[in-house]
DNA sequence: AACTTTGTTGACACTTTTGTCAAAGATTTT
DNA sequence: AAAATCTTTGACAAAAGTGTCAACAAAGTT
């Protein structure tokens, strides 16, 4: 159905079109190694198109992932770039990640496993990022817990924590589903109070 | 180095063998999507072997799947199942998920990719698991946050931020060692301290 | 030691996947 | 509207991966 209608020519950007559908199937649906005619299929285009327009697959997965990494990145420098105060930062961070994970929960898996195990591309395709903005985190951090706000622990170790209590449960959760006795309701409304559970774990006194 | 000596015959049992290797393989490695051959050269066997001691490579798969599946859940109710308090259970889930996840911390991965992916096998490859030493262990949460010393949250959230807590730094270790502005020290330091600063967010009076 | 069973190997066939290319169709430019 | 350019398509070739099989080798049994 959301496929494109065969034909259907230069109403919509091809190339732009088969990118987003490719971010759809790598990063929100999972299919991290998907085929290049999975990708055409779901798409709604011919599988030539791909090579006509990126060469290989390969260069349409680097594409597909430089936008994805370019729009996490913004996200997070807007959060941690604003003049909020720690705890409206931390609380922003907690939901803008959790909005990008529920949309794109694989994002991050591929990170992880495709990155490990394809020795080549490591240096070129990270680049180190927020520096500022994060060492200007870290010093807000800092002075959270000398003020006994927040636990105190490394502020990179407290920075990670975030993620982690975000990140993991999203990525689990299909397979959370499953393994605990619960209706899915239950699960619903147990993901629901995250969001506040997790800010009240990393606030002392709020 | 580690590969068997061409015919060198029932010194070792070849089944147990290439079992054990492919777990370091897709677990530990992270080669999740690894072909026959590949497994076969790391285990150093001919290709051949793995069609005739399992029939196919997804029956490999899934007995080094259940072996892990197996020893891991074993571990976890080895803690659950203890007469300890519930702070050295909250100690010995973090230290046994440390152990496990930097032993295989691709384990947790395929659970979510394939898992989901693959649209066969999900009501079989997972058993509810440990439900009566859960729910006691949920009970003994309470109780310690009616006591206040474990900040206040529904249960489960609780246990699944002591696996976040564990499970996603580790996962993401070798990005973040990439992206993030530190030495090796510096990031192994920081990891030290982990289990420390977790035990502490988790346990307010302690 | 002959026989049977178990283990190992290389060759082959089959399938899946990727990428190329020439031809056809559309769109834009002149 | 003719020419040039851009886009789309199906057919083909090449590569990679999986599984089968018959033959050979080793170990165990009688």
């Amino acid at each position: 159905m959301s496929a494109r209608a065969a034909g259907n020519l230069k109403d919509v950007n091809t190339e732009e079109h088969i990118v987003a559908q490719a971010k759809q199937l790598f990063f929100a649906v999972g299919k991290l190694s998907a085929s290049t005619q999975e990708i055409a299929d779901f798409a709604g285009v011919k599988r030539t198109l791909i090579n006509y327009y990126f060469g290989s697959k390969q260069k349409l997965f680097d594409r597909a992932f430089d936008e994805m990494r370019y729009s996490f990145n913004a996200s997070l420098s807007e959060v941690l770039g604003s003049i909020a105060s720690v705890y409206d930062k931390v609380a922003g961070l907690i939901d803008t990640f959790t909005t990008f994970m529920e949309q794109y929960p694989y994002f991050n898996i591929f990170l992880i496993t495709e990155l490990n195990t394809t020795k080549k591309r490591k240096k070129e395709i990270i680049q180190r990022y927020q520096r500022q903005e994060l060492e200007n985190f870290y010093m807000e951090i800092q002075q959270e817990m000398d003020a006994g706000n927040i636990p105190k622990m490394d502020p990179f170790n407290y920075y990670v924590n975030i993620f982690s209590l975000v990140s993991y449960p999203i990525i689990m959760r299909p397979y959370y589903d499953r393994i605990f006795n619960m209706t899915k309701k239950e699960m619903d409304s147990m993901y629901q109070k995250r969001k506040q559970d997790i800010l009240r774990l990393l606030f002392i006194n709020q």
